[in-house]
DNA sequence: CCTTTCGCAGTATGTTCATATCGCAATGGT
DNA sequence: ACCATTGCGATATGAACATACTGCGAAAGG
């Protein structure tokens, strides 16, 4: 047998070059010159690896949200619920370069998902990924944090927190989102926006962690 | 003179034009045919309003700005700075389909933006006026709810108080923004974005706007 | 050493695009 | 009535692009 290679290596090679052509010209400007020179390698690798720019930008997206998650998995590995959520919210927020660059390419898939529905779907499942953990997780604090008993009155009072753990869940996925994209645009720094995530998160009783690299 | 017509008018056809395309197809498959086609006119007109596609895009960036600032001046003409705080949080969530397609086209411009200078400028330009008028309108609404005196001590308290609004602006229009951009997504409708928002007015002690059309 | 098979550079092809240009039509002043 | 000026449809041009295809070099087993 001939010569063999690192498949999967070479194919995040590559996206690794997508997404920054993605980071400085933009989701158009993608093109298999912009990025085999962005790579450093000949048009026809590319091509080797991908059988057309729509299968490279959508396996860009893929692990994009695979990356999220496994930094995700990794920074939350040790802690209870609180730290995770904390993670979990703060994620987006971008507070170094490459972290920046992360998410500005982040806002370029979101905003083509709107017309492309093949990013739509992976985008879509990523946001719900990170919404049910959010509740779950929040659920867990808030139950923890009260000395709830289990009879019929704790039952329907739990039901009600449910609710109230879903608002709130939306309302501080939704903050983080918010304070991304004000990171990305460059309306404040990745310091100020983890700042007033953590001033929310003391305001609702919660612990904030501490500002990550 | 010759043939009359109204140029702003004919320009503005055209933008409209270009945010279907924007809305369909991306940012990338915007083209002169595409929004020559999208606006039911020829190629030729196009060019003759617009010297390049930048600049038909950038204007409709412009467009995009000022649309939603005169929606906002419409809107809270009538009502305090409660009322035009609520107006300008709630703004960029869309619960019409128009609102939606504005705000999807505004995401995609967002998006662009962190390659695009010219954007960039105007985009930057929009989000600062909007978090200074938060911020004065915050500072507003808190100051007149305490009945603070004006000495020095109640100076002191005002100092505090104005860095106190410039967290809390930038907590509820970043809120405002991550959930505007949940609904665009599809993650969950205009109403839920809007009685999330309502519901942090309240937990606030603002009082939150009804639900405009 | 030789052969087979993969990795991949280079080139060809047809399409789409932005932009320049031409020319006709409409119009209002003279 | 005529003409200068503007609106704008239509077409030409050349660049950039996605994609298909060709062929060579390099390895790994026989």
């Amino acid at each position: 047998m001939p010569r063999v290679v690192d498949h999967a290596a070479r194919r995040s090679e590559i996206v690794l070059a997508l997404w920054g052509v993605i980071h400085e010209r933009g989701l158009d400007g993608v093109s298999f010159r912009a990025v085999a020179e962005a790579a450093g390698v000949s048009i026809g690798r590319i091509q080797h690896y991908f059988a057309s720019k729509e299968e490279l930008i959508r396996e860009g997206c893929t692990q994009m949200v695979v990356a999220a998650q496994s930094r995700y998995a990794e920074l939350s590995r040790s802690g209870g619920p609180e730290h995770q959520l904390w993670t979990l919210v703060s994620g987006p927020v971008p507070s170094t370069r490459p972290q920046r660059l992360g998410a500005a390419v982040w806002y370029a898939y979101l905003a083509k998902s709107v017309a492309e529905p093949a990013l739509r779907e992976i985008i879509g499942a990523a946001i719900e990924d990170a919404g049910a953990r959010a509740i779950r997780l929040l659920t867990t604090v808030r139950s923890g944090a009260d000395g709830e008993g289990t009879d019929a009155v704790g039952a329907r009072h739990g039901a009600e927190a449910r609710s109230r753990s879903e608002h709130e869940a939306l309302a501080l996925l939704a903050l983080g989102d918010g304070l991304a994209q004000r990171v990305v645009v460059g309306a404040i720094d990745g310091p100020e926006a983890l700042a007033a995530l953590a001033e929310e998160f003391t305001r609702r009783g919660l612990t904030p962690g501490g500002i990550l690299d």
